[in-house]
DNA sequence: ACGTTACATCGATAAATATCGATACAAACT
DNA sequence: AGTTTGTATCGATATTTATCGATGTAACGT
């Protein structure tokens, strides 16, 4: 089926605004677009309106009469666009404002979560939002989330912080890992012992110092971090053990750049969660999003933890 | 840069024609789309609009109160979008009616001529043509012109009939082939003489017989074909030998079911011509489309031929 | 209870659209 | 005459959108 669209509303905004800079050079900046790209926009739509548009070129910009006629027409069709959010009643509905995400780092890429997915459907209706997007530690996001910092956040959180409401979206595998070079690369996985681990230089998450040491009985780390990029550096110079989720460590895996040690010793699952402070009211902005995240991770998870 | 566009006037058109429609069954057929195509775009409006249109299900399809109001603005948004057209004032140079186009056969699949290019370029702004077209022989197409039943024919006339204009567009390489299990499929090209070609069973164009057959001077043909599918498919047999248009040859080169019977000395090229009958007054739908053509053909071709 | 029907979802493929850097061309400027 | 500037075109890549068949689910009809 051809497109059903007799006008393209796309080209017909790139064109006014060409039209209110008076040439390329201002308007691919407003724009934010090449230059070529907006000669073309402009050339399919005056293939499309079967006329031309404006003269330019070294001599100048300005507009056709059949320009300026095309230009209060689109301003016109706009307006009543516009009219047309109004009519069905949008407005009362309007997502407008910011929303302030804070999201664990090494949670952005985990494909059963689907945050990009999500956001992107939130984005369909909520296009006036203001996204403001961090990545922290648990502690920080916690706390930003208390402060009145973020709006929401996710992650793994281990411990249930008073004031916070969390709601389980996923359980997230990880695994320890060791790079090509390691001793325990090519080492098989059954001449692996508690001993080697031990004796192997680990680095641990820094916001889960402790968890990671007992988890693996490890007598101390030889390195901590924060961000899963640093983790995978680490992990990737061979000289170092570590956990990774899995989502990431198989794709190194997948490449020969990492193995997997032992997941049925050593693997185990955070549980992630979205978690917005307790309040009185409404916030659409929130609750809309937090539905998003709650459909795209595919669980009618249970209420939020008390 | 994300979509300018805040509404899909195609998914729009879609929900207006689910809702007189009452459903998804009447709907695929007027609409030429498959079930899970609707379903899937009029969840995607409802996400856009961040609301439920309408009930739809086993249990029978019934409008909501938002998909109601929704369905009055849309029609009041179509109206907008009419008076936009109205307002640059396309109205006088509105293309509707019908263009009646006759093609050599052989001759759509040529790249040089670029002839979806064209007719995709004139419906950007002649939508509302309604475009008929066959193909034929040239002696089929230059009659219906001639008579009136073809608004403008595209393909190679050797013969110039009075009242009719032709504009030359390209020239277009013809080659002698045979098909893979034809005795001259493997011979070396500077093996196979006059007296090869003079042997082997040779299919000839009906509407260029002795043209053809002058052509490498054979005493007379086994085959006589119109479609060039109908050549394709005889040279595949491995029994004839015949001319096509190297672009469809190549292709079948490539696959190593044929191979052309050297070129340089059976080879030639016809010229393609878009004809138009000499009349007085303007012929808006025709004369843009040749304009397309032209355009496409890439040639400031020389005016027509007396 | 079973079969039928209407829609939703999934995974896949294809087509359309958007984009850009490199280069060409023409006109203005020096 | 040479340089600079503004736009057009080309060829390429990436992204978005459209589409569908297969399958699943739920409600209706028998």
């Amino acid at each position: 089926m051809r497109r059903l669209d007799n006008i393209d509303l796309r080209l017909l905004r790139v064109f006014v605004v060409l039209a209110d800079e008076g040439g390329f050079h201002d308007a691919q900046i407003a724009l934010n677009l090449s230059q070529s790209t907006l000669s073309t926009h402009l050339a399919a739509l005056e293939r499309k309106l079967g006329g031309q548009l404006c003269e330019r070129g070294r001599a100048g910009f300005r507009l056709t009469p059949f320009g300026e006629s095309t230009l209060a027409a689109a301003r016109r069709l706009f307006d009543d666009i516009e009219g047309f959010h109004v009519r069905i009643g949008q407005d009362r509905h309007r997502l407008v404002g910011r929303l302030r995400i804070g999201i664990l780092d090494g949670v952005v890429t985990n494909p059963h979560l689907g945050l990009q997915t999500a956001l992107s459907r939130y984005m369909d209706y909520a296009a006036e939002v203001f996204v403001d997007l961090v990545l922290g530690t648990p502690q920080e996001l916690e706390q930003a989330l208390l402060d009145g910092e973020r709006d929401v956040v996710i992650g793994a959180f281990s411990q249930k912080v008073p004031g916070i409401a969390y709601i389980p979206l996923h359980r997230e595998p990880q695994a320890l890992y060791c790079g090509r070079g390691h001793k325990l690369f090519e080492r098989p996985a059954r001449e692996i012992g508690q001993a080697d681990i031990e004796a192997a230089l680990f680095s641990v998450r820094g916001y889960r110092h402790f968890d990671d040491l007992y988890r693996v009985n490890h007598p101390r780390a030889s390195a901590s971090i924060v961000q899963m990029e640093a983790q995978v550096m680490l992990i990737l110079s061979g000289h170092f053990i570590g956990y990774l989720p899995r989502h990431i460590g198989e794709d190194w895996v997948r490449r020969g750049q990492m193995r997997v040690i032992r997941p049925e010793s050593y693997g185990f699952e955070s549980a992630h969660f979205v978690a917005t402070r307790r309040l009185k009211g409404e916030r659409p902005l929130i609750d809309a999003f937090v539905r998003e995240l709650r459909a795209v991770a595919g669980s009618s998870s249970p209420e939020p933890v008390r």
